[in-house]
DNA sequence: ACCTCTTTTAGACATTGTCTAAAATTATTA
DNA sequence: TAATAATTTTAGACAATGTCTAAAAGAGGT
């Protein structure tokens, strides 16, 4: 497992102790975790982390390329990747799978006059495990 | 204007005075418009419509087709579709464009043994207006 | 030590969506 | 028509997700 200190100083964010444990929440639990499981994860450790430490700490690793997010019709989750992959989301258990099946998608900045930050697919449906009852 | 009672009979749907109301609302404004912008905007003539109404046709629309659902990182948006065509989705205004350029999206109907039902582009950034100041 | 800038905190607030039991409406049967 | 059954709507509580702000805490430079 990486080390988040390391991978905060390489974009020179300061590794305060919130962004290490933020961080590290994500490198261990590899689940596509939205902003409150992690926020709530935190909570049982250190129940003095704030609700706005965790959103603005996500915002500011996805901005900077560290995190990944995952647009799903519920929440934002959060990635760390290593190799580019797609997402689906199960809209019974709301599961995120990773998809390594590699399916383009158009490389543009702009288009139409707006700027492009973020383009990814949103696959939706049911995931194999609840069409085999789930659990 | 296509009549509400006409698509609605064409699904076998029965055409209830709230499910016209809702289909009405979209078929007028054509602005991508959440459940809740729709609610509200029925609150003004018919203040007795529940949210629940309006959040179960919504989908019952959906799942017959009629409408589809823009996913976005804030809501899921409807849109009443005659030809396919993408979304862009502003992360400041929030306002979601038509985008007709024709990216091609796999036509899958499972992948890894999950069913897919719906899948679609998600595409970020700041618009043209919010560029130029917006307004 | 002092000042400044950055970061975190606590908690209110807003938005989006789900759920349920009762009431109202519509369709079917007698 | 009257009784019954099925569908639809309502009201409002509740849950989940996300935003915002003012004050406090912490870190770095002089
Ligand atoms: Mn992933
Ligand atoms: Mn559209
Ligand atoms: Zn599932
Ligand atoms: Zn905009």
């Amino acid at each position: 497992m990486k080390k988040a200190v390391e991978i905060l100083n390489k974009s020179n964010i300061r590794p305060t102790l919130q962004r290490i444990n933020i961080l590290n929440v994500i490198l261990k639990y590899k689940n596509h975790m939205s902003a409150e499981d992690i926020y709530k994860i935190l909570q049982r450790e250190t129940p003095t982390i704030s609700r706005a430490t965790v959103y603005n700490t996500l915002n500011l690793l996805s901005k900077n390329g560290i995190l990944a997010e995952v647009i799903t019709p519920d929440s934002v989750r959060y990635d760390y990747v290593e190799k580019f992959h797609h997402h689906f989301y199960c809209e019974k258990c709301k599961k995120v799978y990773d998809i390594h099946d590699e399916f383009s998608v158009p490389n543009i900045k702009k288009i139409d006059g707006h700027i492009v930050k973020n383009i990814q697919y949103c696959i939706v449906g049911i995931c194999k495990n609840c069409l085999n009852g789930g659990e």
